[in-house]
Order: C-alpha cells, then sequence, then structure tokens
DNA sequence: GCCAACGTTGGC
DNA sequence: GCCAACGTTGGC
C-alpha cells in the first residue's frame, strides 16, 4: 500500500464534486513525472491526500481512494477537450490515469503553511517552494501526521 | 546536447 | 492579478 497527494483547482474540480460523483477519472494530467507515478507507482486500494490548489490558502480537504488499473487518458485523443495531444495516438497513448474514488472530507482543514510548520510534513514535496508537480508520493508517516493534523481516524 | 524562449503552475 | 519557479520546446 503505498500513499499519494493529488492536486486539483476545487473552482474546477473539488473534493465535494468528486463526492457527489462518487468516481472520476483523473483526467488531465500532462507532466511525466506524474503520469509516471499514477502509471506505474498507484496501485487500486492506494489512498491519496486530496489537496486543493490556486486558493488562498492552499491545503488537505480529505482523502481519495485509487480505483483502478491504469488505463489511456480519453482527453488526449479529444480534439475539443483542453488536453488534447495531437502527438498522442490510440495505438501508442501518451497519457495513462487511474480513477479515484471518494473515501473522506477531513473536519479539519490542513493548510499549507500548518503542514510546512509541522516537523513531521514539513519534508513533503508540496511544502517546497516551486513544487509543480500534481501526482506526488507521500510515506506513510507523512500520511499518517497529515491525517493527525487534520484530527481524522480512518 | 545545450540553452534561451516560452507557456504554465500555483503561492501569495 | 502578479510573478517566481518550473517543464518543455526547438534552434543551433
Amino acid at each position: 500500500m503505498n500513499y499519494w497527494l493529488v492536486k486539483s483547482e476545487p473552482d474546477d474540480f473539488s473534493l465535494d464534486d468528486l463526492k457527489k460523483k462518487g468516481r472520476e477519472p483523473w483526467t488531465g494530467v500532462r507532466n511525466y513525472q506524474a503520469r509516471n507515478f499514477m502509471r506505474d507507482g498507484m496501485a487500486p486500494g492506494d489512498l491519496a491526500l486530496f489537496y486543493h490548489s490556486n486558493i488562498a490558502p492552499p491545503g488537505v480537504v480529505g482523502l481519495a481512494k485509487v480505483d483502478s488499473d491504469a488505463y489511456p487518458d480519453p482527453t488526449q485523443f479529444d480534439a475539443k477537450s483542453h488536453y488534447y495531444d495531437p502527438t498522442s495516438s490510440p495505438d501508442n497513448p501518451r497519457w495513462m490515469l487511474r480513477d479515484l474514488i471518494y473515501e473522506a472530507s477531513f473536519k479539519r482543514f490542513v493548510s499549507l503553511p500548518e503542514l510546512r510548520e509541522c516537523k513531521d510534513t514539513a519534508g513533503m514535496r508540496v511544502c517546497q517552494k516551486g513544487a509543480r508537480l500534481s501526482v506526488q508520493p507521500v510515506t506513510e508517516a507523512e500520511f499518517k501526521a497529515v491525517c493527525k493534523l487534520a484530527g481524522y481516524t480512518a
């Protein structure tokens, strides 16, 4: 079992949106490192911290669970999509994704400044200045520390 | 293979 | 809305 952090802009797709839909193919990742983590690193049942970016303050709002194998991101073949990639082909798809399902909403929001302050979470990639990776691994210890800050127990 | 230019992300 | 940091592209 591995642990992850996934970023989303809440104006675009929030944890509440995931809660409403229940399941969401994690489309639109167009960064190779993030893709590799999602395609090669994730496994069904893994848990991910759900992080809201591009708001003030950003932070972790809850949990999602990985619930599929990796498969091609359909938006890469859709000419009308914002995520359309004309250089990718169905024979050899460049962008792979997995489905995420809703797991939990934290009662207490854990902001980025809090993550930076807490010694158990300060080493997370998301705490580094200029961190842009939208899918990133976190250690079990970091995952548990964030849950603790959120007052969350499974 | 280098690196400047560009577009994007994301904190503030 | 600003701008620093980052990843990618493309000329050479």
